[in-house]
RNA sequence: GGGCCCAUAGCUCAGUGGUAGAGUGCCUCCUUUGCAAGGAGGAUGCCCUGGGUUCGAAUCCCAGUGGGUCCA
């Protein structure tokens, strides 16, 4: 088994003489034209040494540096092209956000399935990387929102069978690009090494260079070069062994952060890049050092290298042991120091929001959504803690305004609507730690820790916000170290396994040509003939015999894209066969049926065209909603699912505020002047890479085909990637009615329509439904808001005389005397009386006569068998035990205080047996207590 | 996509299978005409909707609707 080292020697190096040396602080190889360089130059074996020491000729500003490295590239025989959306998944579904320039190109690119737009290429990609979130601000060289330049090139042996072949250029090139920018810039080539450092991911693997220059890593130079195979000779560090591939991609990637960074030699990356956010937070929050302070910070600063959470066991120690370098208390340090790493987190989060929000992101519990809502909560903390009295739409605006967004009022929007949002969280969560608190500081006992996961888990309150407010309060929160895996614990319910795959894999699948598809030439056509070229047996539903029909081509469309198959009929010779269900295995179209056609039998095939009809408008009016709805709610709707039908269709678009019916009346009048406008709807199947150079990602609104050429549909202005089935113009589909809107997650919307027949079918549906109502109410429809109103407050004013009515009723009753039977019980008067009436009835004649100072046991035989006994103060009598024996004399039960009791059975007919037996019952009662 | 929490007076919320509550706001009266005043009395309610269990459900179970929150 061979390691990579010989993958490092490259021609490169010899000719420039270069030295392969081992680092003796920590062990690497690494490359140097300094044939005494004894360390590998990255921290921690080295620190900083650009600091007030800029390493470039010249200072630039993140936008010149960009325009410098990207210039270079073009004049190296790179193409540039524009960055892609920070959000990966508009057109990845394996990823959330945007990590690396390389991203751009997976999976189809980098695996030779498509071919890149320009090769080679360069790109200033922006990325987001949330893992950095906890060392942003403290490193000072952390960022979670960066540019990455990478100049890529695509490689493929001659022949093979990939998008793009022959050697556009390797190591050896890509190593002499990264020296001459370096020199471009005025750096010294004899001060920077070239560290060993083997890349892995995601299957694939390679050599690749850690290019380090006064102690930065300035870029990574990657060559992927092989892929995971179990018999491959390459073992890497993830434990699994590699193999040669026929393609190589080189992946490089130049934090542009950084070199701006270097170029002016400021204590921190931020202040590189932010200089004028940074300024505003720093007088916003009043701050302002002493001479003697700022040099502290300054010098401090050179070691914040060394405070990488992920490399530091414990970020107090490691600040101690600068205080101590620096000779100051470490306590002094914290204090200047803080303020300062939290002004930097927020003008670093403020432009990750502004990414987000930007390339159409909304807050949501799920996905990318929610990364931005923590991100969003945790900035607007940092803004509250360094006492900046700055709106936070104001901060990412300032952002977006420096990217060059032009939806910063949305952006805003969503911003403040979302700090709104947060802060409701925050009452909501105070008032209730504040009460959990002062319950605690009662009994004198800390917050349990399950408490505190409770809290968090369902109320979004973090255990030290806990802690402040129990503090007011005088309670203490018990709140471990291992906090958040408590938490991430009670998520663990064992996820049982995977589904099992789909059976099926017959290798007689795999032999069939695709079927040919004849719906997307004539999506009116309906009949078609076709050769049975076999003919798969399954299993159907109901253990019945089910089959799966091959055809040479077919105008049946397969279930996809969210919307559903085809059904109809194959008639051969002499018999007919019904088609129920459609799908497609690897472009085969399976139908499957109900009865077998026979193989090698010639067929016509008939779809039903009334259903067709109705998925084709539906379809094309689904498309047309989601338009409408982005002109009425932003730019930033998005689709995000769909599911067509015959009698209505949903599709779900994120916004970041629920759809009132006001605004659903507008989408729906802006749908249906597309309707009106009868305009033609054309597909076009043009190359991919042409397709998202013209129109962007947006295409991909209903998820993201494969292939070289992309399905394009064009309705009016809107254009999507589609495989479906459309109508020819949109004045077909008639008209479209939305039915509802309803919220289906945080920050989605599901708005349901109809469209076509459907439409009318609903909107008489519902028109019945009025009219039934308005019938019962005896007036016209148009009354029929009115009158239900009255009739409600009418219907409730009677309850409240229902109510007073039965009190006067007991009262009388209770006064009236006579009408119930009057016993001596301990020296009280008992009486028991029959009334037929409801619960709440015989609940106020007891109380009248207990009012009066008798026990009472009254009994109905309203419904079933029912008893109520109450008894004055000071009788002794237990009234729970006193139904308790009647009730069971009707085959019940009952019970209550011992004042107040309820009970009852089913047994009406013996309802005055029972009471004739009160007496008795009262009388034992009485002579037990 | 999954987990958890919540829904009761206009508002904020208690409520333990047995007669629906508090604080605040509202109305009336009194006191005082002094700043978030004091006192007395009064009205508040489809206890989210629909099923189920039970003699009896605001309370327990199931489903739905609406909201919150954590995780991938």
């Amino acid at each position: 088994m061979s390691d990579l080292e010989s993958a490092y020697r490259l021609e490169y190096f010899e000719e420039e003489g270069f030295h392969r040396r081992e680092c003796v602080s920590c062990g690497a190889h690494f490359w140097t034209r300094d044939g005494d360089r004894e360390t590998c130059g990255e921290p921690p074996c080295e620190d900083y040494q650009f600091i007030d020491n800029p390493g470039f000729d010249a200072s630039y500003s993140l936008t010149e540096m960009r325009s410098a490295m990207v210039s270079y590239f073009e004049r190296a025989g790179h193409d540039s092209i524009d960055p892609y959306p920070v959000a990966a998944n508009r057109w990845r579904d394996d990823v959330l956000l945007t990590q690396a320039s390389i991203y751009d190109f997976q999976p189809h690119v980098t695996s030779g399935a498509s071919p890149p737009p320009a090769n080679p290429l360069v790109v200033s990609q922006p990325c987001i990387r949330m893992q950095d979130i906890d060392n942003v601000g403290k490193t000072g060289r952390h960022t979670m929102a960066f540019e990455m330049l990478g100049h890529h090139a695509f490689n493929a042996d001659e022949g093979t069978d990939y998008a793009y072949d022959g050697e556009v250029y390797w190591k050896d090139t890509a190593v002499e690009h990264c020296e001459g920018l370096l020199a471009d810039v005025g750096v010294s080539l004899d001060e920077v090494t070239f560290i060993e450092d083997p890349w892995v991911g995601g299957g694939n693997a390679g050599a690749a260079f850690e290019v380090i220059y006064r102690g930065l890593e300035l870029a990574t130079l990657v060559f992927m070069s092989l892929e995971r195979d179990p018999d491959g000779e390459y073992e890497m560090k993830d434990g699994h062994t590699y193999a040669e591939m026929d393609r190589r991609v080189v992946d490089t990637g130049y934090g542009v952060e950084r070199w701006t960074w270097m170029s002016q030699g400021t204590p921190t990356v931020y202040e590189a890049v932010y200089p004028d956010t940074i300024d505003f937070l720093k007088e916003q929050a009043g701050i302002e050092h002493t001479d003697e302070e700022a040099e502290l910070v300054h010098r401090a600063s050179k070691h914040a290298g060394n405070l990488d959470i992920d490399e530091v066991a414990d970020i107090e120690d490691a600040r101690a042991g600068i205080a101590a370098e620096l000779g100051v208390d470490a306590e002094r340090l914290t204090e200047l120091v803080a303020p300062l790493e939290d002004i930097y987190a927020i003008a670093d989060h403020s432009r990750v929001l502004a990414y987000m929000f930007g390339d159409g992101i909304v807050p949501s519990n799920v996905g990318t959504g929610y990364l931005a809502r923590m991100v969003l909560r945790r900035t607007k903390r940092l803004v509250d803690d360094i006492g900046a009295d700055v709106p936070l739409d104001e901060l990412v605006d300032m952002q977006a305004d420096r990217l060059g967004y032009e939806n910063r009022d949305t952006i805003r929007s969503i911003v403040r609507s979302e700090v709104e949002k947060y802060g409701e969280t925050l009452e909501r969560g105070g008032r209730r730690v504040e009460q959990l608190a002062e319950e605690y500081a009662d009994r004198g006992e800390p917050i349990p820790t399950d408490e505190l996961i409770e809290l968090y888990d369902s109320h979004g309150i973090q255990p030290g916000m806990v802690a402040d407010i129990a503090a007011d309060v005088g309670a203490t929160v018990d709140a471990p170290d291992d906090f958040y895996s408590l938490v991430a614990a009670r998520h663990d319910d064992g996820d049982g396994g995977a589904a099992g795959g789909d059976g099926g894999g017959d290798d007689r699948l795999a032999d069939l040509p695709e079927t040919e598809t004849l719906y997307y030439d004539d999506a009116y056509g309906s009949e078609f003939e076709a050769v049975v070229l076999d003919v798969f047996e399954r299993e159907g539903e109901d253990g019945d015999a089910a089959f799966d029909v091959v055809l040479d081509q077919t105008m049946f469309y397969p279930e996809g894209g969210g919307q559903p198959a085809d059904t109809g009929v194959l008639t051969g010779d002499d018999h007919t066969v019904d088609v129920i269900d459609v799908q497609e295995r690897d472009g085969v179209v399976l139908h499957r049926t109900t009865d077998n056609p026979g193989k090698g039998e010639f067929v016509r095939g008939q779809i039903d065209t009334e259903r067709r009809r109705r998925l084709m408008a539906h379809h094309t009016a689904t498309h047309i909603v989601v338009y409408a709805a982005r002109q009425v709610l932003g730019e930033h709707v998005r689709q995000a699912g769909a599911q067509k039908g015959v009698d209505s269709s949903r599709i779900d678009v994120t916004h970041y505020e629920r759809v009132d019916r006001e605004t659903v009346k507008e989408i729906e009048r802006v749908a249906n002047e597309i309707v009106r406008a009868n305009t033609s709807v054309q597909c076009e199947w043009p190359d991919r890479h042409e397709a998202e150079a013209e129109y962007g990602f947006d295409l991909y609104q209903g998820g993201i085909p494969a292939g070289e050429q992309i399905r394009l549909v064009h309705v009016d202005d809107d254009v999507q990637a589609c495989g479906g089935t459309h109508v020819a113009r949109t004045g077909e589909i008639g008209s479209i009615k939305i039915l509802n809107a309803e919220r289906v997650q945080d920050g989605v919307e599901r708005l349901t329509f109809a469209a076509g027949a459907a439409a009318v079918e609903h909107v008489q549906g519902q028109e019945d439904d009025l009219r039934a109502a308005a019938e019962v109410l005896d007036v016209t429809p148009t009354e029929v808001p009115e009158t239900a109103e009255r009739f409600f407050t009418e219907w409730k004013d009677r309850g409240k005389t229902i109510d007073d009515l039965k009190e006067q009723l007991a009262e009388a009753r209770a006064s009236g005397g006579g009408a119930g039977e009057e016993v001596d019980v301990a020296g009280t008067t008992a009486v028991v009386q029959r009334v037929d009436g409801d619960m709440d009835e015989l609940q106020a004649t007891a109380n009248a006569l207990v009012d009066g100072g008798q026990v009472a046991v009254v009994g109905s035989g309203a419904d079933g068998a029912q008893f109520v006994v109450g008894v004055p103060d000071g009788v002794p009598v237990n009234a729970g035990e006193v139904v308790g024996e009647l009730a069971a004399m009707v085959g019940g039960g009952g019970g209550g205080p011992p004042d107040f009791a309820q009970g009852g059975g089913p047994d009406a007919e013996r309802l005055d047996d029972a009471l004739s037996r009160a007496a008795d019952v009262l009388g034992d009662a009485a002579s037990a207590e």
